[in-house]
RNA sequence: CGGGAUGUAGCGCAGCUUGGUAGCGCACCAGGCUGGGGGUCUGGGUGUCGCAGGUUCAAAUCCUGUCAUCCCGACCA
């Protein structure tokens, strides 16, 4: 029982000066976590009994999915991690640091190579196979910018699970069963989601779904297709296009365009120059990048904008990806700030990207290489050629799904799983194999799965806060009923400690306040900001024989007469 | 990485312009009243004014440096 006389809590009255979204203002508030360093929170009694909740939950479904759990140290060797070639891909976001003898550890940010190395080293033979194994631990990633208190921490709570198979249809099935698993898991969560097709990757791995739960503070945008249900991280959504159509064009023609920097600048120039009707959409943005150190360039329709994290996502193996400066500009002296195409890339030495809209055939308006002057005609195919098409351009609401033609939707969530296909980079790289029926040596599939635990508290907390706090699910609150004992004398307190009791040995998780000192104001608005979802008030009704019976969330009220009120709710907790 | 801002009691903040040895609200401690919506009265200050230098008789305040934190931007080529 936990009892708020003695509980370590102190609620505050305002917002934490440092807090911006919800979730972070109330777990604060109400008690639950304390900020330690940018980043980095330490869990108060009730935080902690809540994020042990969800660690129960997730628990108890991996084990019923069959997964094992183990478990490994954060701080870890740097070898396995440079075999892999993590240590320095991971680049800034890897805590690293070093032992007396100065050799070098990190704080795992993920624990793949672990876990290939545990079952290379208990494993190997094709009979030990599928295995399914995870871990519910501290991670740590010195993300540049932690923010919005929980949510994007350096140091979180993650249940990370890799599966171990000996070929693709396996994998399939130990991703399938992973999928099912977290269905369940987040549904007992009481959190509203969608699963959506997520890019894997720059490594490779066929196929890649992100749970997210829809939140306006999110930081991840997806889109929805309402019709055929096509869900989509932006990063991940394709785009379908028909093959060109139009007549082919004239031969490229230069024209003076002075004074023409941005788009609509030059869309104004045209309708002046060659007759109305031009739109942004004639043009030709050509955005000029480093890639790991080398110049690319990416096209796109002048009416759309480059999205660059959607664009990394999708151009394999860049680790590195930023804007030309100016510095870029004075090394090709080719290229014209404002008046770039890509009709003399191959000349200057730049590879070419381009959106999928920018369909073999096409013909463009666009820079011209030099200082105040534009082309048009410009075809692709005939006058240029590109690398590949990259999905680039930012995804609007009203695009339309790849499915179905439907105009989507877009919506802002929070990621609180990804589970994805890894295939054989880690098992390769740590040369993770097995012998086959034939006694051939084989290299194991792998797949990697996360749940974001600690954030999945705050995620939750999100969408289920209302104006006067938190307002948890019953499995995840911290108690299932809040009795309240008020007023004067200590006849509600005996009665309130006695409810408490036997409300207890029906099983139920309770906490009672049994404060003297605060009047039952304060003990009404400590019990709404800390949402445990049944509250239980016993006070001013004894004298008329009953005691009063809240829900958190729907601020139903009803008076219960004593005799019948615990069997009342007790029934009603249960059934919730 | 770039831009903006802020560091003063457990939390939220004022004081800084014009230097004189620290204050308000909440919380906390003692006591009284009150006792169903963060009530009230009296008394109590719990502080390395982020840190380190400097100027000065005197620095929270002015100067220099440094550390930390928060917000915005990582885009119209």
């Amino acid at each position: 029982m936990l009892r708020m006389s003695t509980l370590l809590l102190r609620t505050l009255r305002d917002d934490p000066a440092d807090a911006e979204v919800a979730s972070h203002k109330l777990l604060v508030r109400a008690g639950y976590v304390r900020r330690v360093a940018a980043g980095i929170y330490a869990w108060l009694p009730l935080g902690y009994i809540t994020l042990r909740n969800i660690e129960r939950i997730v628990r108890e479904e991996m084990d019923a999915a069959g997964f094992q759990e183990v478990h490994f140290p954060a701080l870890l060797p740097k070898d396995p991690y440079e075999q892999t070639n993590r240590w320095d891909e991971y680049g800034q976001d890897l805590f690293r640091l070093q032992d007396r003898r100065g050799n070098d550890y990190l704080l795992g940010p993920t624990h793949e190579e672990m876990f290939t190395l545990m079952v290379k080293g208990e494993y190997s033979s094709y009979k030990d196979l599928p295995l399914s194994i995870y871990q519910i631990q501290t991670k740590y990633r010195d993300e540049t910018r932690p923010r919005s208190g929980i949510i994007r921490g350096r140091e979180f709570v993650m249940k990370d699970s890799y599966s171990f198979d000996l070929d693709d249809e396996g994998l399939a099935i130990s991703y399938e069963k992973h999928r099912s698993a977290y269905i369940k898991t987040f549904t007992r969560l009481g959190m509203n989601y969608n699963i959506v097709s997520a890019v894997s990757g720059a490594m490779g791995g066929s196929r890649s779904e992100e749970f997210l739960a829809p939140c306006p503070t999110g930081e991840d945008t997806y889109v929805l297709c309402e019709k055929c249900g096509y869900a989509a991280n932006v990063e991940a959504m394709l785009t379908k296009v028909a093959p060109y159509s139009g007549e082919s064009a004239p031969a490229m023609e230069v024209f003076d365009s002075p004074n023409t920097p941005t788009i609509d600048s030059l869309v104004d120039l045209l309708n002046s120059k060659f007759g109305p009707g031009h739109v942004a959409a004639d043009t030709l943005k050509n955005v000029l990048l480093v890639a790991d150190g080398k110049a690319i360039s990416v096209l796109v329709p002048g009416d759309r904008e480059v999205d660059l994290k959607r664009f990394q996502a999708n151009l394999a193996g860049v680790h590195e990806l930023r804007l030309f400066d100016d510095q870029d500009f004075v090394k090709y002296p080719g290229l014209v700030k404002g008046y770039v195409g890509p009709q003399d890339a191959k000349k200057l030495g730049i590879t070419v990207y381009a959106d999928p809209r920018v369909v073999i055939g096409s013909h463009w308006i666009t820079g011209a290489n030099q200082k105040d002057k534009h082309v048009r005609y410009v075809t692709h195919g005939r006058d240029f050629e590109i690398e590949g098409f990259i999905e680039a351009a930012e995804v609007k609401a009203g695009d339309t799904c790849p499915e179905c033609a439907t105009p989507v939707v877009i919506d802002r969530a929070i990621e609180i799983g990804h589970i994805f296909q890894l295939g054989r980079k880690y098992a390769q790289a740590l040369d993770l194999t097995v012998l086959d029926k034939d006694g051939k040596s084989r290299v194991v599939t792998m797949g990697s799965y996360g749940i974001g635990v600690s954030r999945a508290v705050a995620a939750i907390a999100e969408q289920t806060h209302d104006e006067i706090g938190l307002c948890w699910p019953r499995e995840v609150a911290p108690a299932d009923i809040h009795i309240i004992a008020a007023g004067k004398g200590d006849q509600p307190f005996e009665m309130a400690e006695k409810f408490a009791q036997d409300i207890e040995a029906a099983g139920l998780r309770v906490m009672i306040d049994d404060r003297r000192d605060p009047s039952a104001g304060v003990k009404f608005k400590d019990a709404e900001l800390i949402g445990i979802p049944f509250i239980m008030v016993v006070g001013k009704g004894l004298e008329s024989g009953v005691v009063e019976f809240r829900n958190r969330k729907s601020g139903e009220k009803s008076e219960l007469p004593l005799a019948t009120a615990l069997t009342t709710i007790i029934s009603t907790i249960q059934e919730a």
